[in-house]
DNA sequence: GACCGGATTATG
DNA sequence: ATAATCCGGTCA
């Protein structure tokens, strides 16, 4: 079923780690494009020097302040768009970015990174600020029991200082298609 | 109004 | 390793 606003109303790091094994879809008229989440990164607050609510609630960064459960979408080196999910309480800046999905039936093309899921579903900054429990875009429970999950660090911040070390991206320790492989386990 | 650099990807 | 490519944020 689809999930709801308290799904979103959380804390970001337990959204992010939730959202894991759920399944995003876009509806293109009567055509529905879907793909199951192996990958996510929390930008949580002011304070995280990598999230786009570092220097407060700019016109960009707006949608981060607003009500959790909005869709997230920016535009990145002048040609990908990533798409993030809004979290945690009203007025707390905090989203979940989808890094990679596995492609359902329907979907063209890779969708092991940001930039390619958004391509491949044919999500784009016209879904910005789009309200997810309502709208044309969703994300949905199957019932299907939690994966294991592994946590990283957050792929592309070495700007942020102390923050790019937070382990802070959370994939299925089990999928074959993240944007990167996990290091092999120590030991 | 100019300048800087990025939550990426494809190619060499 | 590097190019592609454009917008947001900063500082003037």
């Amino acid at each position: 079923m689809k999930l709801r606003r308290a799904f979103y109303a959380r804390p970001c790091l337990e959204v992010a780690t939730a959202l894991i094994g759920k399944y995003l879809v876009h509806r293109i008229g009567r055509r529905q494009l879907c793909g199951r989440i192996v990958e996510t990164e929390a930008y949580i607050g002011q304070e995280d020097q990598a999230c786009h609510a570092r220097f407060g609630a700019t016109k960009r960064a707006r949608v981060l302040f607003g009500p959790p459960g909005h869709a997230y979408v920016f535009l990145i080196y002048g040609m990908y768009d990533c798409f993030n999910v809004v979290c945690e309480a009203e007025g707390r800046p905090a989203a979940v970015l989808v890094r990679a999905v596995e492609p359902g039936p329907g979907v063209e093309g890779k969708t092991d990174g940001p930039g390619k899921l958004c391509r491949a579903m044919h999500l784009s900054r016209a879904h910005n600020q789009l309200d997810l429990t309502t709208g044309h875009v969703w994300i949905e429970d199957r019932g299907e029991p939690a994966p294991r999950i592994a946590a990283t660090p957050r792929i592309g911040v070495d700007y942020a200082g102390e923050w790019a070390d937070k382990p802070w991206r959370l994939v299925d320790a089990t999928s074959t298609r993240l944007s990167r492989k996990l290091s092999a386990a120590p030991g």
